[in-house]
DNA sequence: CTTGACCTTCCAGTGACTGGAACCCTTATC
DNA sequence: GATAAGGGTTCCAGTCACTGGAAGGTCAAG
């Protein structure tokens, strides 16, 4: 298979799936005209790794589950673990968030958006 | 004013004060010793950016709210269309992290966490 | 043989800083 | 006057996960 199969496939970018070779998350062999052959284990390996970064894991997260996922031995307490952690992260980011949304959303409730220069949201950032 | 005192009085640190020059949000005259020099409305104007940040606002939103600040003949209306857009922004990267968490909170639930190789988790991540 | 669609590598840029090295200036103390 | 601590300065590299673009090799169809 040929990159732009394998893109097609995965729905990854032949750009990031380069990238992802150049650090190491998938390994394809050359064929003899230099392109790269995918076969099934990597389109496989490929779509878990979309799969992970779609739920917004690291790069690194993405590298540890995937050779938990190759590992028989594993705990699932492991993987568990790691997702925990993402999971209070992204919380985190939602309150984060949330907050600036909010604080936003008054003062963009208070401001005439007339053609004045009044503005409560200028003022609000410009505070003393 | 030296560099640290502005950080001090910003909650900024200096690598960023140096930096919003850099990108010309701030002018500084220098001394004669060729260190910075801060007047009140580079204080004044260092606060306004710290705000404007941590309401999430992008540096070139940043630059343009300034400028509408700055500008007696504004109309609010435009500051407003800015904040609206942003706080779109904002939600949808709130709905797209909400997203996340769900699927990984109950990804989380059916995992049992324990020593054994089973995982709802990774099970997911590699589904055909 | 040419055209167009592939593929390759390599380099630079993104956003908003942050860390570190190497070096200069100021102030206080010995 | 030497020295040490604690400022300040510049410049370069790194972060994260790609993404864009240039320059060039390869392949299949007509």
């Amino acid at each position: 298979m040929n990159i732009s199969q394998v893109s097609d496939k995965t729905g990854l970018p032949p750009k990031t799936i380069r990238y992802y070779e150049e650090i190491g998350l998938v390994t394809p062999e050359r064929g003899a005209n230099g392109y790269r052959v995918f076969e099934d284990t990597h389109l496989h390996k490929l779509a878990f790794l979309g799969r992970a970064r779609a739920l917004g894991f690291s790069i690194e997260d993405c590298r540890t589950l995937l050779a938990l996922y190759e590992d028989d031995t594993r705990a699932s307490a492991d993987v568990k673990s790691i997702a925990r952690q993402h999971l209070k992260q992204i919380n985190e980011k939602i309150a984060q968030l949330q907050s600036m949304a909010d604080t936003l959303g008054h003062l963009i409730e208070c401001c005439a958006g007339d053609n004045r220069p009044d503005c409560p949201i200028l003022n609000d950032l410009a505070r003393h």
